[in-house]
DNA sequence: GATGAATGAGTATTCATTCAT
DNA sequence: GATGAATGAATACTCATTCAT
């Protein structure tokens, strides 16, 4: 790609992210190509539809998501530390919660497949404490994504006056995971 | 009042009940109005804005739970029912979801009001078993209401493959408030 | 219909008509609005899209036509009137001949039922001569249709410097359906 | 002109001719840059507007169907080779049936001019046939040349059910010219 | 000389709200 | 008092053309 493309698309993908993160999957095009600082036919010259240029935003969140969970696979811990890196993750970006919270209800194919792929890593990171006993037998990596989600959900309009009210209420979640 | 407007109200809060819990807040006035065999007009002479009507409609769903919670008050087990109790309202009514939902992104003043009377309710259900040491000390009512909306949030997407997602994420969520 | 609607859908007609016969299929529904002094939206409360309007339109016109050539129906020499009729009609009308211009092409089952309609009374036209011999025995009611339309395409750009090419190809057109 | 530009410019001339012929003037130039291996930059390199390559390629058309039409000059029935020459042109060449076709509408003067150069060769053929009186006297070669084009325009929707249907039009219409 | 990245005007449709009937 | 007719802002996507690389 040339470097003047390349330049823009950064400048893109990096706007779609910040727009899209604070005003959700209903933010519009335009506004994304004016904080981009490019013309509304650029968007769609690097991706062909909205949808395309959503997933690969929500696409980024979950690479990074998947990156670092990767690496709790295994520790001590690996379950809450996930939870607690997902619902941070979630705090600052809409449209992945958005994306989340949308799973079997939104149509877009490709926002879907995030989904899904973050359900198998979370699989991966639950495996061992479910198979320990750690916690409850039902619980499955998609489980923990969407209660983990929900939690945020929940914190979500009290974090304004109570910052610390995301990780109290994943702590709640957590907690709830355990086996009795 | 005269008697046919009350009529026409009682048509109009009915069907609007009804349009709200089947399609949430996004359902369309002309829906409502047709719904009620009423004229568009007339909705607009009754409640000033759609804000307003959606207001009142959750506030009617939100006077049902709380007198059923008020009934809670005391027993044995409250928080639970009362945590079952507002899910599966919450399962039933679109409408009720998308405003809990929203507290503090949405800037609906009425709308916000019920939340707070519910959140007082709950405050009241919640308060003995605390005080009782069998649940966590730092939880309030409008906790268990935020998460309540959250667990059925996390589980709303599944209930189609997996229908009672709903009461599985409700328990570990109470499970999750309880002194450890 | 309350007597203000009439009059709005009868000036919103009338504008269609006029826009379309001077710009075809493409006219803007922002120009027919305009050239009616309404609102678009005003537009899409009378015909839900607009190629329900272009079906109206079109539908007048074929109406127009076939009521005329019913009275044609057992006259001597009622194929060329029927014919000169026609073109007379798509000269003073572009989205008519759009219309029959596109028979098969046009994916719009409502503007594809006019021009079936309008193949109907061509062919109750053209039997008896046929039947009587003195046309070829191969031509059908779509053919006079079509072939008069054509004439028509053909005339239409010469018609500035040439007032009555539109008589005389049909002319040409009628001598070549008679039988040898 | 360098040699690799005269390259550059046969390849962009079949593929426009190609593009053009099969989806006619609405090709986008993106379409015809991608068939000739080409940047869309050159395309304009070489013809400074869409316009201009239109032109060219329909000229190359009407330069093959005049040559072709000098050799039916005298010919015994040249008048019905010429119809149906063009007639079979106009078929495979969508493009060259547009340009016909929007005489006088199209305001693209180099397209026009094409246009009288296929008139002036009509005439040359029409000519002898008319001063023998085998045809109208008042057909000119313009009027063939329209005529032909209505007929298939005529013609053309119906060609997927009757594949002939072209040619019966045709010769509806070169019998419609024989003196009465 | 060639490339392709960037541009931005143009368009059908929805729906809360107002106000003439 | 009730009606429903009218409004118009808001939004994704295409493509001929220009110009920086």
């Amino acid at each position: 790609m040339r470097a003047d493309a390349v330049r823009t698309r950064k400048a893109l993908v990096a706007a779609a992210a910040e727009v899209f993160a604070r005003s959700g999957a209903d933010a519009t095009v335009a506004e994304i190509a004016a904080r981009a600082g490019i013309g509304k036919g650029t968007v769609f010259r690097h991706f062909p539809t909205k949808d395309d240029l959503l997933a690969a935003i929500v696409g980024d969140a979950v690479d990074e998501l998947v990156a670092k969970a990767e690496h709790l696979v295994g520790h001590e811990d690996a379950l809450r530390e996930f939870m607690q890196l997902t619902a941070a993750l979630l705090a600052g970006n809409r449209v992945l919660f958005d994306a989340l919270d949308r799973v079997g209800a939104d149509h877009r194919p490709q926002v879907r497949a995030q989904v899904d792929r973050l359900a198998a890593v979370a699989e991966r990171v639950v495996a061992p404490a479910r198979d320990a006993g750690v916690i409850r037998a039902d619980v499955r990596g998609l489980d923990v994504v969407q209660l983990t989600c929900g939690a945020h959900h929940a914190a979500a309009p009290l974090a304004a006056v109570e910052p610390d009210v995301g990780q109290r209420y994943v702590d709640f979640v957590f907690a709830g995971l355990r086996a009795s």
